[in-house]
DNA sequence: CACAGAAGTCAACCTGGTTGACCAACTTGA
DNA sequence: TCAAGTTGGTCAACCAGGTTGACTTCTGTG
């Protein structure tokens, strides 16, 4: 795609880019010892690492039905990562909570994050990386009223 | 995911943007009349526009198998995108090339693109953009041997 | 208090992938 | 030259991760 003489359309490089880190963040968590960890695992522990956050919610933030993220959360409980506790607020509810495999898990998913920021460091200008990343929160915070989506994979 | 002291991650960041950029143009498309279009046709029209693509190299590009890229081809065949053709040096090849329509559906791509591009310039600095791309540019195609790959929707 | 709506679960279904199998055509090395 | 291995595309069966519908229990509101 060559657009007008702007270049390669954003739209295309923010997707192999998240797709190039997200495929170097879970080859490095293989590497760990994390196998069997889907995209969508990183998100939901850190939604949930402060306190907790209902399945509905989840569902919301993901962008799917409740059923489907009644599911994703099945298979992050059965994989240690999450338990369900009651809601102490409403009886119908529960809230998903992190156990401390999902506490380790979203530890080492964001020492990788780090790592790979670093490689790209390394690669742009001093600076660069941070200007990006202002710049993308910037957009990003004023097309979501001045807050960024909490979780959001494609 | 608060990494260090360096704020949200890149991955989220692109994963946001990609997502958001993604809704909108097929959200301005649904709005010239084109509906029914999937993520990755765009790419696969890209892929075509110039004198067409066999399905293996569809599949190799979109990342899968020659049987779910034949299946992609169906369905855009059937909505008047593409066309397939024998290809000239090989009798078991076809070639996929694109219809009036597929022409026509990857020029209002563009011009969303564009226009997209625009909404992010008016809200950056003078250049961020730009500056952006190339940045962008300079990492992915050191991460593919000095090119970018031709076609990667996550 | 009645009722509409919400949270979560069960069940059936769907879509866009997967793998396996197959046949015709092509390529390669002896 | 030719046999064997490989490749391009199609058919078929299957699967994972979604969907919608239905349901029960609980909550909030008029």
């Amino acid at each position: 795609m060559t657009v007008s003489s702007n270049g390669v359309p954003l739209a295309r490089l923010f997707a192999i880019a998240y797709r190039m880190m997200i495929a170097g963040l879970h080859e490095r968590l293989a590497e760990r010892g994390w196998t069997g960890v889907r995209v969508s695992y990183g998100f939901v522990l850190l939604a949930a690492r402060d306190g907790g956050i209902r399945g509905t919610d989840i569902a919301a933030l993901l962008g799917v039905s409740k059923q489907a993220a009644s599911k994703l959360v099945d298979g992050m409980r059965d994989a240690g990562y999450l338990a369900r506790e009651p809601d102490p607020d409403d009886e119908r509810a529960k809230r998903v909570v992190l156990t401390d495999r999902g506490h380790a898990l979203l530890t080492a998913v964001e020492q990788i994050y780090a790592e790979l920021e670093s490689d790209w460091a390394a690669l742009l200008d001093e600076g660069a990386v941070e200007a990006m990343r202002a710049d993308l929160t910037n957009v990003l915070e004023h097309a979501h009223d001045g807050r960024l989506p909490t979780i959001t994979p494609p």
